[in-house]
DNA sequence: GATAGGGAGTTAACTAGTTGACAATAGCAA
DNA sequence: TTGCTATTGTCAACTAGTTAACTCCCTATC
């Protein structure tokens, strides 16, 4: 029983975590943190769909599907690939590039400002164990059947 | 930067840990992750639409527009609660409560041993860890504008 | 040069959510 | 009683995913 609801509460914290920044995102950008992900994913640099995808963790298809509302909002740029007749890149416009500095900066500040009683310390070690569980699920795939 | 990877890092550990879940429960009991849920939520008792959707965190339409399905697989029974003209009672069937209790002791089991050279008292620190947080969270719902 | 394969993207049909509008019932207050 | 207001569930239209089937285009090999 105790267990399992570690893998509960993981699920509880990080949607509320999430939904917070929904909710900053909407209140003060008009975006939704899934729009937000989608630029974020594009600010080391261009991407092609599928790369996008992987980064996104979701399909291609999904990628293709939305990419044009960025496109529309002149948020992203999608100009085929020189070396390659198929292949996609997507970037992020000046315009996109302003608007990810901008909410990523105040969804850190939020994020500081909720935490500010915590030991910036305690913070740290908490994120090291987050860490350590990660890389230990991530080791060994291990096929059940 | 440091601030906003904990988020990061949590998102990326839930998602590694449900689809190892799914996984298990595709490959054993031809079973979605979700479908799980929607069965476990049911485990304390009866619920009304509404009342599951609450605790499955999803609206009341989301729950109208499953629910027959796991009706139509003699999961779960849909009944007019007796002293409520409109409200609907989902309950297991003993075959819907069978199904939960063996996929969540196969869960559980998986858990169990994926973390099993883990030591109790560090998951334990770590799942407390996890919950002061989220209680922390919980607090101060603070309007953000 | 022809062609077989693989990589990249799009589309269709599906599942699972959302919101908003609605219908039906419950419950209270006058 | 009668009549507001709450609660409850359903429906329609939408968003965001999935998989499977398809189309291009590049590259290697014969």
């Amino acid at each position: 029983m105790e267990e399992a609801k570690i893998t509960f509460t993981l699920n509880r914290l990080v949607s509320v975590l999430n939904s917070h920044a929904d909710a900053i995102l909407r209140a003060r950008y008009d975006m939704t943190f899934s729009q937000f992900l989608f630029l974020v994913a594009l600010r080391p640099g261009p991407l092609s769909m599928t790369g996008l995808g992987a980064s996104l963790d979701v399909t291609t298809a999904a990628v293709s599907k939305r990419a044009p509302w960025f496109e529309e909002r002149k948020l992203i740029r999608i100009h085929s690939d020189p070396r390659h007749g198929r292949k996609q890149l997507l970037s992020l416009t000046s315009k996109g590039q302003r608007l990810v500095e901008e909410t990523a900066e105040a969804l850190d500040q939020a994020f500081i400002e909720r935490f500010s009683d915590f030991k910036s310390s305690d913070l740290a070690a908490f994120h090291a164990d987050l860490n350590r569980v990660l890389e230990h699920l991530m080791t060994i795939p291990k096929v059940t059947t």
